[in-house]
DNA sequence: TTTGTTTGTGTCATCCTGACACAAAGGATT
DNA sequence: AATCCTTTGTGTCAGGATGACACAAACAAA
């Protein structure tokens, strides 16, 4: 998020966003800006949808591309802890109700695009760690979803889709059982999915 | 389609498209285009994306917003027929293997979207004359998914959701057992979507 | 009345899903 | 060293959904 310096919303918030410049694709602007905002590179990024009501923009007629991207937390934990730097602010979805300009229906419609993507799709694997374990991927979806789930079904589930490496290795000083830590098959998912044999719907 | 007449792309065919007026959601100018160039109103109609390449287009950088649309071939077989009133075509996507810009893409993706919409919404209602039978729904799915479906099992399926209305009629004067005709109950369908208890995908 | 064509129907085996309880592993505490 | 606390990891059973499969019924045409 950003602060706003344009009436009539001068106070509230906003998505980031810049302007399509000249032999450019507008992935590319979001690319870009996610590049010169925040440093971050080679993310996941997906397009959401277009916003082009006359009366959204005080400037007058500006259509809007929306993009979603994600990052893996446990990687950036840094940049995103430093709220005041570059006058940009990472926020908890569910603490913001009130944005400039659409931009909440802009963000409602990419948190809907995202639970959508997360059940057909393994992008889960581009928020979590490298080496997961499978209650992490399950709050995961836990979270994003904002569903209960139950944990025997949960793992019968994932390993059943044959896709996680087991690294024979174990969370380390915690004061419980230590849980087992997977990685996620890349290669074996795509090939699967070429091969057509695959129902990854969670 | 229509003939395209703007260099290098002369002697090709083209999706219709039109620039984003004042006052104007890209939305509408979808409508606008489907009223002026086929006097088609009221129709199911869904975003599927954006093409921005910086060389798609010889007059420049021109971003175009693609839509798709769905007609009741039997409400306007005329029209359709009418192939060269108004220099418009209507085309078979097996038969279409180049077009004008990066139009082939762009119809590529709306077909692939199409696809995906028809299994997980009921828009096979807007393609089909109110009063259908089963195995006309049978043949919808079976031609835009491309796959086969056994009868008996596709029966039971749409039975199962609990949505379509048994007219108690009858085709008529066909040379064999008439089927029966079905009607779709929208309003159930909505109710159901609210209330959450709905497993509409094929 | 017969023929040709298409519609309409039921069962069984298999898979997937949801519900559910208890033992195992480690650190922390005494 | 023993106990406690917390979290991880596992199997079964019942119900629902799905895929495979064959034969009788209805109508027009001959």
């Amino acid at each position: 998020m950003i602060d706003c310096d344009m009436p009539p919303y001068i106070g509230q918030q906003s998505l980031l966003g810049d302007l399509l410049q000249l032999e450019e694709t507008t992935e590319e602007v979001a690319r870009r800006i996610l590049l010169d905002r925040t440093m971050l590179t080679d993310l996941y990024l997906e397009q959401v949808g277009v916003y082009s009501k006359p009366n959204r923009h005080p400037l007058g007629q500006v259509v809007t591309i929306s993009y979603y991207s994600i990052i893996k937390i446990s990687e950036y934990e840094d940049q995103i802890k430093d709220r005041n730097n570059k006058q940009l602010t990472w926020q908890s979805v569910s603490e913001i109700d009130s944005l400039a300009f659409d931009h909440l229906d802009i963000l409602s419609d990419a948190y809907t695009r995202l639970q959508k993507t997360v059940r057909e799709h393994p992008i889960c694997f581009s928020m979590l760690p490298k080496k997961f374990n499978l209650i992490q991927l399950q709050k995961f979806y836990e979270i994003v979803l904002d569903i209960q789930l139950d944990r025997r079904n949960f793992r019968r589930k994932l390993m059943g889709l044959d896709l996680l490496i087991d690294l024979e290795e174990f969370q380390d000083n915690v004061p419980h059982r230590p849980a087992k830590l997977y990685s996620f098959n890349f290669k074996k998912y795509f090939d699967k999915k070429n091969n057509g044999t695959l129902n990854f719907d969670l």
